[in-house]
DNA sequence: GATGAATGAGTTTTCATTCAT
DNA sequence: CATGAATGAAAACTCATTCAT
């Protein structure tokens, strides 16, 4: 999207991607400055410019940049065999850990992207919503299995689902990750399946 | 009676924090001036500030002003007798037809009030965790009844709900109030109360 | 145009476009430091906005301030009795005394002036041809009373006694005025006068 | 031989030049970017740096080509014989045809050339004062040969030619070449010579 | 010579907050 | 109490220029 088309491959992209994460995670994407990004990625602060259009681009970019990636994962683990059940339990595990490994990604991920910018929520719905499908499908499996409920509202389970995980993500970030993140994810599935099926 | 308990109960007192609500909801945060919420109060932008500390102060007073509210509001129906069940449906009605009937003031407790700031985390913290101890109040009163599963870990329940019930009015205003909130409650509740009891 | 109707009697906004005429003259436009507008004119640089749009509606507004005042003296001694060749050289008294007393001025008005932002050209284009309407009228009296000659092309030779005059301007501000500007006053008009009228 | 003369010679050179008059036309000195006239001359950006100093140099330069050109031309016919009125007539015909043929080089000249800027005046004044005096020749042979008046005040009087016929290619350059430029050189020539000769 | 990625100084404008009235 | 004119700090972004290749 912005000058050449390899540029996202350099060296200085991914270097102002994850210094922008740092930044945004500590300071917030109002109070983050522009120059400390670039000072933390190692590049004059015109550098940022070369590569992002703006500052919003860079909140958006670096979110894309980590949401496609961990979508992927969920995808391909989500492809492999085994039922809606046993899917929705990786899912959990993989979403817990994958932010339960890296502090910074967590808390840039739960606290400071909701910016109300038009584009920043235009620019971050997409790969969310792809996240969304995922959950979507694998409660759709479920039903058509008979693994859960029959005449679920997909929509609304989607949302209580990644409601629910987000939260304790959110809260584990507000404990400074104070405990382990993953060692929840037994707890958080067994509640979501039963939420879904109905079984003890 | 000392100067600051009769200033909350002031005319401009609460008008000036309906109309922070309103600025804020409709430009976020750090997009609020301050200048357009003393013309939406009615008063000169000096004004606000015989009011309130600061900006940060407006904001996190407004949000206790309206938490405050709601929990006590919450807390007198759960006091009511019924089983935890039948609170938690209270709970749920409450939360999803409080935010349904004001569009407003859903967006600014859902979209804006997420800020990094650490003053108004700090403000904020109080009234959301009295509501959480609500939730929490409920998880255990229903394990003790036997009406939940035993074993549950209580705090990790009330981020769930809370989470999902959350995300479900995120998305209702990200939807622009196009359906109706409270048509949700049963849903919800049912969800929740599979995931806290097991049984369908 | 700019905030309250008086603002623009009030001492700020007179001081302000003083100071602004004192910098552009010595700095021109791009190189004119808002800030060194503001101090000069003894008030901070947020002061400025309050009346003024932007930097150029002050660059803008200070030329229609000096021109309309300028116009409108000219406007006077042009409507008092007198023939046409009288009236040109009233003019180019006016134009030239008007100039040659205030070097600053002058220098504002011929060297760095002439911008090519459109904004700038737009609101300086009116006042200017308010100025060449009034020199077109002489010309248009002349031929009528048979002072000047017949036929001639009214708005060509209006361009040519204004550039005529505005050179003469030119040269003596980049001789950094040292000789007498009305000094010329003479031999101008009686330049522009035989270009006009034909007779030695 | 040593490298300058060449490079004044070689292709980028002349690129490079009329490049720069196009993009100062179109956006004046302070909005043109070197960028944009490296690339309308095919060039990288540091290659403009091979040729020129920097930004002002180019347009100095820019301006010393076409304006040494144009005078040559100039000298060049009033070197030929002929009385004064006729070369007179002979510089206002080449003034407006020459312009007048270009319209990007007459923007260039007209409007954009006035830049405050010290080295600016300081590179242009030389070329135009060669102008400059090559019309005081032709005042001076006049008023030798009895053609003129006597007793004209050369420098002033070749200031009135010079302003009359700028400002009458500016005014063609501000209505956008809408109509003929050579078409005025008629009317234009007949009144600057009854200012200079009084007869009719 | 030629390139163009990288640099970082520089400036307008905004807006929370103050305080004289 | 109330006002709103005045303040001035603060920061994103641009772009002329450089220099390693």
């Amino acid at each position: 999207m912005n000058g050449a088309p390899d540029r996202k491959n350099s060296d200085k992209y991914r270097a102002i991607i994850e210094a922008a994460i740092e930044v945004f995670a500590e300071h917030g994407y109002h109070n983050a400055r522009v120059v400390k990004i670039a000072r933390a990625a190692g590049v004059a602060e015109g550098t940022v410019y070369l590569y992002f259009r703006n500052k919003e681009d860079l909140l958006v970019s670096a979110f894309r940049e980590k949401m496609e990636t961990f979508t992927g994962e969920v995808a391909g683990r989500l492809a492999e065999p085994g039922g809606a059940a046993e899917k929705l339990r990786r899912l959990v595990d993989m979403h817990l850990a994958g932010l339960g490994a890296d502090f910074t990604l967590a808390l840039f991920f739960q606290i400071h992207l909701r910016q109300p910018e038009e584009a920043v929520h235009d620019g971050i719905a997409g790969p969310l919503a792809r996240y969304a499908r995922l959950i979507e499908g694998v409660v759709e499996e479920g039903m058509a299995s008979g693994e859960f409920l029959p005449g679920l509202n997909k929509k609304l389970v989607r949302q209580m689902i990644f409601g629910a995980i987000d939260e304790v993500v959110s809260n584990w970030v507000h404990a400074r990750g104070k405990y382990s993140l993953p060692g929840q994810a037994g707890a958080v599935s067994a509640f979501l399946l039963r939420g879904l099926a109905g079984t003890r």
